[in-house]
DNA sequence: GACGCGACGGCAATGGGTTGCCATGTATTG
DNA sequence: CAATACATGGCAACCCATTGCCGTCGCGTC
């Protein structure tokens, strides 16, 4: 005779191990779920049984009674921004070392949408990370009345935090610009509602003060290549000398755009970005930025997640600080003398070409 | 007296509905998941109690009964690989839209990870869409029998399949560089355990056998801009005038390592690549490719797996297959008459700069 | 008036672990 | 040797909604 195993329509549960390794349930449960409550040897028999039987834990029912279901939520503002790849990786990671699992949520960038997915995923997990989140500060507190929350790349009071030197790597591009003779910089606004665009510009302000250097924006724009483009347009009506960008996609934008209209970059401009996102290093030239690292914020922000589920207070006093460092390529260049042309830098003004085929 | 709520540390259940409205607990579900079924009056009393108590179903417990999570995983091969961006908006969009959410595993390229992850996940999902599987057919195959699967970018038999049109796409690349006077093709291979990898080849050599042009192959190599890169390496010391990557990465790795080398493209060597990612029009030059409709393809499967789980047979006929488009940029051109360099195309070979500053 | 049928709603089992509490038996301590 | 402590394992309640099955009741029909 083969084998008697039960009939194969059927899973196998805790009562058919009980049963054949004749103990009762709760025992079978503990051997897994707390093997020191009980006698070694018994525990060895019914993982053995288990084994047998292939036997496998059904985390739903599990979830039931624990009311934990083991996965958390990530949300992030643009998935189709890269920067998220790398952050994702690093969530990913610290949840799997974890034994959680992720719930990816996208939220296009929309407030709204990000918001009801959230709603609609809350129940489901035992927590949430919020990356780069779009939600106002009082949509973010009630969510983290009802479950641990970690926000990433935003500060909010009594809400435990991880992001980046900010003013740090600010004050590096600053530096490094006025080193190369800019005395005005300009800086192109991404969302208002995104929290790094706000203190990225206050850092600015800040940062322009104490070094003589004079500071504008303009914006706000998508925070997307398109909106980079749509920021160039803006900026040949009052041209400047060297920009700092909300990000490396609009960095791209902006060196499409203005080189399209015949500006020379870094010749003309210099323009800084801000995440060394892949595209940075192949742009030409390439993109001079400011990098942050990306993995470590999603595995800080995770683990600090998780140990939050597992009880620890979270500590919402100062958020948690990750270095950042300044990448120098080649889209910030000396200040260009313009000999002759200091009322508008930009006299050349030749015609766009055709417009790049398109995607889908 | 302000209001008699339940302790507030205790959630809602049917029950406490069910006492507050008078009727059984059986008649609350019901009121909920199956109106038809229960007096309408009664329904909207249930829900206006349900309403005040503040009642929200617990999707664990249904799931528990149901054996219905409501959930699906999503399984991509590399996250940073910016193709699977729209297609997880497509499935997600998908997914939400029949009320599902969306779990994505990021497989890293690796087969065993890609497993592992699965097996950890499966128990908890309804189905799975596998997008670039890097496993083997007869591991997918026993996935399939445990639950509904579908598969993207792959054709494999008696799974249901969502691919694009490589044969056309590599067509119409093949039939762009004759029309350019390229009499040669190297293709510029990916992972093997890639699907569109292989077929990409047999179609470049069926195309190439029509259409009286030879082809060769290089590689594998990694389908990474670091592996284009590596790539450019090697074709250095077989050169070439025209080249097929595996896709827009590794064309893109080819192009700078080939221009750090000090070859002309598309002077010297057309370069075309696959899938139209954003940084494809980043590049300088701007690439040649064949572009897929990533958005449709994440949609598509995804709501083929739904209806699979809501019971349908999932046909598993012939695969689905989505068209593609060529979007001819500038990286190709007219083959170079080669004045006196017919044997060494690539003479001149100025010195590498200075690497790159790198990523974190 | 007897019978049949459909609408409505309740009972109780089900899904599969988890865990507080208690009982038993063995080991340690004074 | 009595008394207390600890190690083990079982009992049964619990988590919360779902659903098959049955009873009741009202209405229409022959």
């Amino acid at each position: 005779m083969p084998d008697h195993t039960r009939p194969p329509d059927k899973r196998v549960t805790i009562y058919d191990v009980a049963n054949e390794a004749d103990v009762s349930p709760s025992t079978v449960s503990r051997a897994f779920s707390r093997p020191s409550r009980v006698n070694s040897e018994t525990a060895e028999r019914v993982r053995q049984v288990a084994e047998r039987l292939g036997y496998r834990t059904s985390p739903l029912a599990r979830t039931l009674s624990t009311s934990r279901t083991h996965m958390i939520a990530l949300v992030i503002a643009d998935i189709t921004n890269p920067v998220y790849a790398e952050i994702v990786r690093g969530a990913q990671e610290a949840a799997t070392d974890g034994e959680y699992t992720t719930v990816l949520i996208d939220a296009q960038e929309s407030d709204r949408l990000e918001r009801v997915a959230i709603e609609r995923t809350m129940s489901t997990v035992d927590g949430i990370v919020l990356a780069s989140s779009r939600m106002s500060d009082s949509a973010i507190r009630m969510f983290a009345k009802q479950r641990p929350v970690v926000v990433l790349n935003r500060a909010i009071a009594d809400v435990p935090c991880v992001v980046t030197d900010n003013p740090r790597g600010v004050r590096r591009a600053v530096e490094h610009l006025g080193e190369l003779g800019h005395d005005h910089i300009t800086y192109v606004a991404g969302p208002e509602a995104s929290w790094p665009n706000g203190i990225r510009w206050r850092s600015l302000l800040e940062a322009g003060m104490e070094l003589e250097i004079k500071v504008r924006q303009i914006g706000p724009f998508s925070p997307t290549i398109a909106g980079g483009e749509r920021a160039a347009e803006e900026l040949c009506a009052r041209p400047a000398t060297a920009v700092l960008a909300f990000n490396d996609q609009m960095a791209i934008g902006l060196i499409r755009g203005l080189g399209q209209r015949g500006v020379d970059i870094p010749g003309d401009v210099s323009i800084v970005g801000f995440d060394n996102i892949v595209a940075a290093d192949i742009v030409t030239p390439g993109l001079t930025t400011v990098a942050a690292p990306l993995y470590a914020e999603g595995s800080a922000a995770t683990r600090h997640l998780l140990t939050m589920i597992e009880g620890a207070p979270g500590h919402t006093g100062r958020p948690m600080v990750l270095p950042v460092r300044l990448v120098v390529r080649h889209s910030t260049a000396a200040r260009n003398p313009s000999p002759g042309r200091a009322r508008s830098p930009w006299v050349r003004q030749r015609p766009a070409p055709s417009p790049a085929p398109h995607l889908w």
